[in-house]
DNA sequence: TTCTATTATGACATCGATGTCATGACACCG
DNA sequence: CGGTGTCATGACATCGATGTCATAATAGAA
């Protein structure tokens, strides 16, 4: 590879105004300029970020650690790939910056993250952002004190600057849209409660509950899906038929998330029953294929995951340009409700009203 | 950041000598070498890859782009996340080696990737591997003549090294095993020809029935997807319906990919048929949160994404250690089928055999 | 026309690691 | 005891870009 050296020399100039072209710090004549660039041109020349970064000690590079790209063996939320949504939404707010991000992945192994931290410390990053692949508490070490990080969908006991999803808050809304909407017996197939996403939403159900009014009834709520069994349905099945049993049945079914939804459409129609004459179903995530794919398609919360990417990202840059390694202590984001025909409004009058926006 | 003169001087010894404890490439005395780890830990040492790599002029580096990331705006064959499987391989391959992968997302944007290539090339990356969204022709603009390059999932005019999943083998292997359990009225719901994916598979198709002695019957082949109209069911429906009224209407139906499978279960069912018991189903993808989570779990050929990029990987990595920029021509990787409960099989004595392997 | 600004360019040192070569300290051989 | 080899270490130059400072070339002011 061509060095600058060898384009002042056939250029016929010193490597200094070779640079001076390079960044335009400085002007140089217009001829002087041409032949330069042309001698650029003729070599393929392309400068060294190496030599570059040696003299001004920045190195343009952001490093990103995340699980998102192997997932197979990890206990997960089985919600698809959140963590690659809140890649895009860093990617997009570092497209505007001028950093360069570096990805590297665990593999699923937790314990290669401190060799890849430093990796990035080698290569000089200049802040670091940890994305996990479902809501959860995680535990980093061997990052340097006053090393500007942000954890993504996770959060650690060190208060580090942290980008989360909004999870009761976003039950909370979708579970109020129903009661708006005339439902009044709202069962609740629940992910394991052992988990943040599952936890937080039984709570935002309560909340939404209380706000309006309705009473909590314990046989309404059962868990359909354990951490560990992802891809078995009999805890489901069961869960389920438990509430199509009720004296007093629910109208409509909001699910832990898309996945469990999924399931529920194919349980609930070899039941006989019809979606969403018979029984409305609800989602969580907005895990598209799912919910826009299935018929009909699935009223859901989405998932703010690229909404996230974007924040942790501009959080980073503004804590690297302020020289800080914190730049906020937290950050909540809300991800909106998607309203689609897999609820029906009990409401007489609703018809008039399309996105079920309908006080009761 | 500490640097090697101040590690130096914290251990009362010459710069040289750290750089010969960090690499272990001369013998060191053992208490020198700890007044040197001592130093290097107690400051909190990291090496400069900036600095190593002006002298040595090796990166350690690999490139890697892709619109992986971002999918939203792009027509793609709405298979969910392939290429994402693709870089899981790549990362794999990478991990056996001592090279670090840099990722960078076109965000869409194929006109991005000039920039993305310069940026590359600014950090001496020692080779390049482009992964593209679905199986498709690509014209990668300036790529330095004679650079190490391997396109994953797509191939150009120039025949540069490209890994792409064998759709017409993966086919014919689906039909040839759905002949073998007793199908002969095989239906098709095509992805549209005109895409890569779809013209194989079809074609595919045609030779397992040309193999086994099955006539083709024009009548049982309709496509079910047009490209650019993702979300439209109206075509599907109306293909679908098309199968079903004929005189003779299928026993099974091949599915252009999962996505496809799924509505078409919905579809079914909605026109009170049973899968499998009186239609079977098969699909393309082995779309797992689909494929899996389905009820009954659905048949389906594995597209070969994660052994694609470990290809991908290993021949980009093979290119480099030979110093050449070309390993290989091209190369066709078959994914098996993954026999589920979609499909019964026709053969009467055949419940003795789970896998479906049985000669008519 | 001579003197001062300004513009355009170059010489040289520097960033942090490491390759090359030199040197000092031992140990072992005869 | 002198010679030769090995071990352990350091001095110095080098990689490619750019910051600092100096200087040459030109323009405008007096």
């Amino acid at each position: 590879m061509a060095t600058i050296y060898q384009v002042a020399k056939a250029a016929g100039v010193s490597p200094k105004t070779v640079s001076r072209v390079l960044n335009g710090d400085a002007p140089v004549k217009p001829e002087t300029r041409s032949l330069v660039e042309r001698a650029m041109a003729d070599l393929g020349y392309v400068p060294s970020n190496a030599a570059r970064m040696m003299r001004s000690n920045k190195s343009g590079l952001i490093g990103l650690i995340t699980g998102a790209l192997s997932h197979k063996t990890e206990p997960s939320e089985p919600t698809g790939l959140p963590d690659l949504f809140i890649i895009q939404g860093i990617q997009e707010a570092m497209a505007k910056s001028d950093k360069t991000l570096m990805i590297a992945d665990t593999g699923g192994q937790f314990e290669k993250v401190p060799h890849l931290v430093r990796t990035f410390l080698q290569h000089r990053v200049e802040g670091l952002i940890y994305v996990a692949d479902y809501h959860r508490k995680v535990d980093l070490p061997q990052i340097p004190k006053d090393f500007p990080i942000v954890l993504a969908n996770c959060f650690d006991e060190h208060g580090t600057t942290s980008v989360l999803p909004d999870d009761r808050a976003g039950q909370k809304n979708l579970v109020a849209k129903l009661i708006e909407s005339g439902h009044k017996r709202i069962g609740f197939l629940t992910l394991d409660r052992k988990m943040q996403a599952g936890n937080l939403r039984y709570l935002g159900y309560r909340d939404a509950l209380e706000q309006y009014g309705v009473e909590y009834a314990d046989e309404l709520v059962t868990m359909g899906y354990e951490a560990g069994k992802e891809r078995e349905s009999s805890l489901l099945m069961s869960s389920l038929d438990r509430l199509l049993k009720l004296n007093n049945p629910p109208t409509v079914i909001c699910c832990g998330n898309d996945e469990m939804a999924l399931r529920t459409y194919g349980l609930l129609r070899s039941r006989g029953l019809r979606i969403p004459e018979d029984i409305s179903v609800a989602g969580y995530d907005n895990y598209r294929v799912i919910a826009e794919t299935l018929y009909p398609p699935l009223t859901t919360v989405e998932l703010p995951y690229r909404e996230m990417g974007r924040r942790a990202g501009r959080f980073l840059l503004s804590a690297i340009e302020n020289g800080e390694s914190q730049s906020q202590v937290s950050d909540l984001t809300i991800g909106p409700v998607s309203w689609r025909s897999s609820v029906v409004s009990l409401n007489k009058v609703s018809v008039l009203n399309e996105n079920g926006r309908k006080s009761i």
